[in-house]
DNA sequence: AGTGGTTATGTTATTAAATAACACGGACGT
DNA sequence: ACGTCCGTGTTATTTAATAACATAACCACT
């Protein structure tokens, strides 16, 4: 998030995440699935919920100790990690991460497809929950986002490859 | 196009494209457009038009000349100027470039928004037409693609930054 | 508690992907 | 011929991600 095509003010560029209650519904999700919340783990978590934005790779790797840099390997681990837990996404076209809107939790678990509106300028992603392109166009209008470029990528087995 | 989770036959991932036709259009494309299919340009669209599915930009480096690689700039440039062109698309996920499956010419100029089905197993890539996501489960299932997640993402400008 | 398997981390090094910055050259209109 | 775009050549650097292997923590079983 710390693109600028543009010199207008950005001060909406503010989220509000309740960041300790979501590292205890991270919690508790681990718990119930078996699996560690380890100490890297929650540190990327919570560097990812507290900012502003998707956050890349190597932002989490620099302010991951409040002294110096971490060892990439242990970020992108932890990233990985949370990435399979449904609690964070992955942004594809710029390399960044950002914490899910709607994280699975005890109750519900449910590995969705997200898809994001990215603002060019203000570097700012926005989650929607949807289910068509349309839906897509729709829902940008609504919120004042003008769509320039969709990319749509479905990853899996081919036909002969199954 | 060159991972392999698998060990088992890869005789399918063969592309059928008449490069010639591809190139002669490309350069009546951009003589209508005002653009010059400049020899870098040309060299690059051939070898991702011979290319059997997404190639890397690095591949197109390696492969530029006859004896050795070409520099960064000239082949990323180049790329940026045939996706541009809507001659090429971009494939996030990957890394990497792969020729449009219908790209614009003269008398039908269209960039559009392309979906793309991803083989994790053979690297193989899918360009298809699709307006709505359930479209996209629906081709892939009649194409016998297992789909395992899909990626949709939206970039331009939100409504504070317009 | 001891032991062995599994999972996660620490660490060093390397590879892969992309861009910055600036100089040069060629096309084209006037 | 002249200036001005536009595109290329070139060097260097930045950014992104992974390989490989050693160490440590957790857990289940005896």
């Amino acid at each position: 998030m710390t693109q600028h095509a543009c010199d207008h003010d950005h001060s909406h560029d503010t989220t509000t995440i309740n960041v300790d209650a979501r590292l205890k519904a991270a919690e508790a999700l681990c718990l119930a699935s078996g699996e560690r919340l380890t100490a890297p783990r929650l540190r990327t978590y919570e560097l990812i919920l507290g900012n502003n934005g998707p956050m890349k790779a190597y932002d989490v790797i620099d302010r991951f100790h409040p002294e110096g840099a971490a060892k990439p390997p242990t970020v992108y681990r932890a990233l990985s990690f949370l990435e399979q837990m449904g609690l964070i996404h992955r942004i594809e076209s710029l390399n960044a991460f950002v914490a899910c809107a709607t994280p699975a939790n005890v109750d519900h678990h449910h590995p969705h497809t997200a898809a994001f509106l990215l603002c060019d300028c203000c570097g700012q992603s926005e989650e929607i929950a949807t289910l068509s392109l349309a839906d897509i166009e729709h829902q940008a209008q609504h919120l004042g986002f003008e769509v320039k470029h969709i990319t749509v990528e479905a990853k899996g087995r081919c036909k002969t490859c199954r």
